[in-house]
DNA sequence: ATTTGTTTTGGCAGCGCTACCATTTTTGAC
DNA sequence: GTCAAAAATGGTAGCGCTGCCAAAACAAAT
């Protein structure tokens, strides 16, 4: 059913351009295609690009397929015909027949979270110039849509499976062992991986990024972080960040945890509602640079002097921290790297492997 | 359908172990697999199912699309078998024998400017809701490889095949015309669309920033922008933009256009470059929010005072810019929505359409 | 019981392509 | 020319599933 909004609130605010024609509002008209509106499929099969050119199905299918072996003359006459009728080769035939989707799923928590757009980049190009092509599904860190989802990718036989870290139910671990694709699971090294993974330590970044605000001398620190359960791997840098903070004889003096997402307000919010328990506090670990940008934001909106009379340190080395008025102390992770490497890997067929590729610590001028 | 397996044990504690190994340098180890390092794809098939349960392969095929009628019984030993077998349905024969793949394609200019993402998190929620899949590419606003992409996706046979805007090649269109399946532009108004179009008219957003600032009474106005002929809808944004400039009588001063993508980072280094040129602008117009930032983060590190000395204009409407410390001024839009209703319309097969969801004016503090 | 109508079932022909193999044509060395 | 080796070609059997259809099983009404 389309349900065009008939009226949005938002669009009563202003009226544009009483000139010509009213964009701003909602509108919406019919437009006569020139295309037959019986949307059905083209069905120029190879079988007649042979006949139009006068050769036989298989040489149709080498020449198309560069593969195998095929006269000059041959050539021409198909890629004449292929253009003539406007042939596309059909690849659900093609990897019926074959064996070999060329599909790569990806199975992502979130594409709000700008990490995961970040590995789909990387490994995009890759795939592309390795002829595959990616599928993708969004599983909003939830475990049974992951595995609803995977069930899913599975039926398309894909080459391989990419996931977020190592944390899946065990239906989902099942089918992927199962389904004799390659797995991989990325943005982590910390697990057992069930045959790739390519990623880095969360929780040796979050050791780090304590012994850094130790070192720096801070004293009273706090954290700010989203839902950690859903979250796996900001839970595990969260761990880290303790376990080293403990055994540096200066514990976390407090934490905030904010339902939902991750994002800058959440960050804002998260530092106001946690300086207001703790207005002690000397520097404070965000779950990332999201959240940590929010809080930056809002020790310039209060007047808070940084770092000298609250830090803050994040994660993830956004761009955007690097071009603020004072760049974000931060941890940069190699998102794009990741999947680049973790396409490679499946693309070239390596054998089982755990790569980590390890993170910087960016100093920063916040911390 | 593959029953799901109940309790997940994802959740296993995991164990922040000891410091052990240093974790932050590059490292890779072998893992020795469970699985068969021949990875073969499972080949349980229908057929085997039938057997297994002793019933006719259409019985199976019936229960498993919860289609055509089937007793009580068959089910139950069809599903049995199932789950006894690991089967996995194979989408890639259905499809060939259904005609219906239940796929759409995406073929996107960039990852990394929010814009898409945003538009793909839209559309994967009714698309999954609908049993359908998003396939993607990526171009990187080249219309070449774009032509490319959309002929590699048309061989997947997508139900549909969404594009950003309507500035493609004439190959482009006319596979996607002679393809059948259905074709959605988004995030563009202004043009001719080929089937189905949702977004909103950039023109109008130009013209009504500009209208904007010159009713706060700005009059020497810049513009900081990334590359146009590459990103077309800022184009069509910046020639509103001054269209309505020129016509108010206070033509755009300067332009600066920063080479590669857009970023918070072209922004800063731009609008340092445009007020090198002119120190006496009073307020910049920038091709988005990212853009836009990056102004704003170099107005925050020069004291220039904002928006009395220098105000400051986006694009996009992001989160981040309702959290900074004076909320940015810009112009909303409507990107996950669009997303949406893209996909509603190609999943309900509507007819042929353009839809203007319009966008906000967003006042801001910072013009 | 018999008839009529309805539900359930299984067989099988493709869907469009590739893999394999057998056949034909070409090439090159004598 | 001849002959063996290599290159080029075409026929055809599936790949795993769904759509169609006829057959079988069951139910309801006489």
């Amino acid at each position: 059913m389309v349900a065009l909004p008939k009226q949005m609130a938002y669009l009563k605010k202003m009226r544009w351009a009483a000139s010509d024609e009213e964009r701003c509002g909602v509108r919406s008209w019919r437009w006569e295609s020139k295309v037959d509106f019986d949307f059905k499929q083209s069905t120029v099969t190879l079988a007649e690009v042979a006949a139009a050119a006068g050769v036989g199905e298989s040489t149709v299918s080498r020449v198309l397929r560069n593969e195998g072996s095929f006269s000059r003359k041959a050539r021409e006459r198909v890629m004449e015909a292929v253009e003539r009728l406007g042939y596309v080769p059909n690849r659900i035939a093609g990897t019926l027949a074959s064996a070999g989707s060329r599909l790569v799923a990806f199975v992502i928590p979130s594409l709000s979270n700008i990490v995961f757009p970040d590995v789909l980049r990387g490994a995009s190009g890759v795939l592309e110039a390795n002829r595959h092509q990616a599928v993708f599904s969004v599983t909003d860190y939830d475990p049974q849509r992951e595995e609803a989802l995977v069930a899913a990718m599975l039926a398309w036989r894909p080459t391989a499976v990419m996931l977020a870290g190592f944390e899946h139910s065990e239906g989902t671990l099942k089918m992927l062992r199962a389904s004799g694709c390659r797995v991989a699971e990325v943005l982590d090294v910390d697990g057992t991986a069930v045959d790739l993974a390519v990623g880095f330590s969360n929780r040796a970044a979050g050791r780090a990024s304590a012994e850094f605000l130790l070192k720096r001398g801070y004293r009273r620190i706090g954290y700010v972080g989203h839902e950690l359960e859903r979250d796996t791997r900001a839970g595990k840098r969260f761990a880290g960040f303790c376990e080293t903070l403990a055994s540096g004889g200066s514990p976390l003096v407090a934490r905030e945890i904010c339902s939902g997402a991750s994002s800058v307000e959440s960050g804002r919010l998260g530092l106001e509602r946690l300086l207001a328990r703790h207005a002690d506090l000397d520097a404070v670990y965000f779950s990332n640079d999201d959240m940590a940008l929010g809080g930056y934001f809002h020790c310039l909106a209060w007047g808070i002097a940084i770092p000298s009379q609250l830090a803050i340190f994040g994660y993830n080395g956004l761009d955007i921290g690097r071009v603020t008025p004072q760049p974000l102390s931060t941890i940069r992770t190699p998102r794009v790297r990741t999947g680049q490497l973790a396409a490679e890997l499946v693309v070239t067929n390596a054998p089982p492997q755990v790569v980590d590729l390890g993170f910087e610590l960016v100093e920063g001028a916040t911390a």
